[in-house]
DNA sequence: ATGGGCACCTGGCTGC
DNA sequence: TGCAGCCAGGTGCCCA
């Protein structure tokens, strides 16, 4: 599910009712994750303060006082905040208890988010220190993916989603960014042009931006901090939409497999 | 270093 | 109605 728009969705959405809130409690239904929930997390973080609510490409990082929470949303996860009361669903894995009576509620029915502790630089957690650059800050540029691209023989679409390079993209928005650059998704990276580099460049940013601006994208479970789903599904030009025109130039949109998933495009449109 | 493929999971949909 | 098969917003890890 989650990419970079959702994650920051639902930041966005969590933030207001964490900032300096003390938690209470937590409370584990389901340990199984990616990898299991410690556990003796309620111990550790009974009692403390949270001094900040950040994203660093798709992981949620909720910074305490000894330390920081380590999530991601996985495939299908989801964080809500409402009274502990509510009713549980299947896939609850746990419940943040705060001191103002609300939880944080972490729902992922395929279990391949996590919830980790980290004592110390959060950034320097061997799961963050290898990621890329933030597309939406100001130095990501197509310098920038001209001087990583130069020699990959590896198609665009695939090299897109490698949080080495940059963070944030994954398949929804890879393949939504190339059509916005007009680039065909199998073009071989290191082959592109400046130019096109530039254009990709804006095109990611544009579309992480304009989905942020929605609430991000529902396809199936994604729902922001206080359940509603994104909106940015109606604004996709060629993701899952395969056999329909394309909304430029009428042409059936195609989709084929690329690296085990599923890439969409428009034969006519994306011939850079 | 790079690239490719698999694994981890559940649920929803399709077609027989 | 039941069930097998296929597919799904991610990414760490192992192998060539």
């Amino acid at each position: 599910m989650p990419e970079l728009p959702e994650v920051e969705t639902t930041r966005r959405g969590i933030a207001p009712a964490l900032q300096d809130r003390r938690i209470r409690g937590v409370v584990v239904r389901e340990r199984r994750l990616r990898w299991p929930i410690a556990r003796d997390l309620n111990a550790r973080l009974s009692g403390q303060r949270i001094r900040a609510i950040r994203r660093r490409a798709k992981y949620l990082l909720i910074d305490l006082e000894t330390g920081t929470l380590i999530l991601h949303l996985g495939m299908s996860g989801s964080l809500r905040v409402l009274p502990p009361e509510t009713g549980v669903l299947a896939h609850d894995h746990l419940d943040i208890v705060l001191d103002s009576g609300l939880a944080l509620r972490f729902n992922d029915p395929r279990r391949f988010g996590c919830v980790l502790f980290a004592e110390g630089d959060p950034l320097s957690h061997k799961l963050l220190r290898r990621l890329g650059p933030e597309p939406l800050e100001e130095s990501f540029t197509g310098d920038y993916l001209q001087r990583v691209f130069r020699g990959r023989r590896v198609a665009i679409k695939t090299l897109l989603m490698n949080g080495q390079l940059l963070v944030g993209v994954g398949n929804i928005y890879a393949s939504e960014a190339l059509f916005r650059a007009r680039i065909n998704p199998r073009r071989a990276a290191g082959r592109l042009k400046p130019a096109q580099l530039r254009k990709l460049a804006r095109s990611i940013k544009q579309v992480l931006n304009l989905a942020i601006r929605a609430g991000g994208t529902t396809l199936r479970d994604y729902v922001g901090a206080n359940g509603d789903p994104g909106y940015f599904r109606r604004k996709l030009y060629v993701y899952e939409r395969s056999g329909k025109p394309c909304r430029v130039c009428r042409t059936p949109i195609r989709h084929f497999t690329q690296g085990q998933r599923s890439t969409y495009f428009c034969p006519h449109c994306q011939t850079g």
